[in-house]
DNA sequence: TATTAATTTTAGGCAAACCTAAAAATATAA
DNA sequence: TTATATTTTTAGGTTTGCCTAAAATTAATA
């Protein structure tokens, strides 16, 4: 309502801090931020105090931060335009799943609402990014579906692979060749007392994986 | 080649000067550029120097700027992806016609080049833009089919339209009512020597424009 | 608990891209 | 061709978002 525009860089602040803070109920350390947004911790400090009085963060100096009701609300916008953009990327650009990420995070910034409702329409309305990640609604609701790691499966319990959890591009080599991706079906047939790797079964294969790999996987439960 | 990644003012500036540089041909003055971008003219003898230092345009003081040949090959990408990005708005998002605009100005600073030409690859190699301009390929090149003023056409002689010169809403509305878009047929039958206006025929109804209403509509003779 | 280490903030600076006011150059008109 | 008007540039200033170095605070360890 009172917001101004944000820059680009208020924004990038703004979604940063949410991610850490676990859907806004943990305090955010300065340095966390700048780990983050490779930003040193000094320029870090400004910009929170100048998102601290729009109000968007909560920052008490040497206490960290945290982040508002308002806050919130505009980093879902924020994620749900990212994520909207990796759909269209994806599906209709066909841009390979690892290479998106580094483009929406441009895109993410086009200001238009009315764009990104149009985008929305025209991708149907999806649930997920090709990441697996929720894609919140225009009202900034998730629908949430009950996701665990799949080092939590049980033995003989069954899940379909819904989200990667490290991004890197080692990580997704590996689980290319695992033949792992979004929507997979995975069994867990046995997890090894020795280093807690799983025996799993994927399309009729069985194949092991350290406990490592799997806590990176998130699965819905089937 | 040497070109560091632009400012999305310093494309700005290039896509201005070289839009009014007619293709390169005439001297841009700073003025000029002023009242385009709605920047005083101070700052924009700050920029124009910047980007004579980078080799875009030549500048001498006092004597305007000239757009350079790599200046012209950056303003060509620029306009392409503003157009094509006008396509998407239009085709697949359904946005109208005039309200697209402000969107692409947003879009076209978006740098991945990749990105715009897969772009271009999904929406099939458009060559124009919903406003009728040609879109340059991934060379700057464009392709040239010959049009002129509605106001040059002859008596008797027909044309579709194919580029509205003015962009204001107020011009569009009037089109609008006149049912005038792109892609319309109009045959000319008679120039009135009072005034210069002009008697044409529109599905096969008879309606009279001004000469100044002609002069801002681009045809393609048929 | 005193010392050392790590984190965070303050203070002062810098570059980009804008601004205003005044000076310089060029163009126009009497 | 001189005076006036317009255009353009210079000079100095501001804001945003970053930086480094040093000071202040908090946390960790001996």
């Amino acid at each position: 309502m009172s917001n101004n525009k944000l820059s680009k860089s208020e924004e990038d602040y703004i979604k940063t801090i949410f991610n850490l803070s676990e859907f806004g109920n943990k305090q955010v350390s300065t340095n966390s931020i700048s780990k983050v947004l490779k930003i040193e911790p000094a320029s870090v400090t400004d910009m929170v105090k100048k998102l601290s009085l729009k109000k968007l963060i909560y920052h008490k100096n040497y206490k960290g931060s945290q982040i508002s009701k308002s806050g919130i609300k505009v980093a879902l916008q924020i994620i749900r335009k990212h994520r909207l953009w990796e759909v269209f990327l994806h599906e209709k650009l066909n841009f390979k799943w690892d290479k998106i990420h580094n483009i929406a995070e441009e895109l993410e910034h086009v200001s238009s609402n009315k764009l990104i409702d149009k985008l929305d329409d025209y991708l149907k309305y999806p649930k997920i990014d090709p990441h697996g990640d929720p894609i919140p609604n225009k009202l900034g609701v998730i629908e949430s579906n009950i996701k665990i790691s799949l080092s939590d499966l049980k033995i003989f319990e069954s899940g379909i692979v819904s989200r990667i959890i490290k991004e890197n591009d080692h990580f997704f080599k590996l689980l290319k060749k695992l033949n792992i991706q979004i929507g997979t079906k995975i069994k867990v047939i046995e997890k090894l007392k020795f280093d807690n790797s799983l025996e799993i079964i994927i399309d009729n294969k069985k194949l092991l994986i350290s406990k490592k790999i799997a806590s990176n996987i998130k699965i819905t439960k089937i």
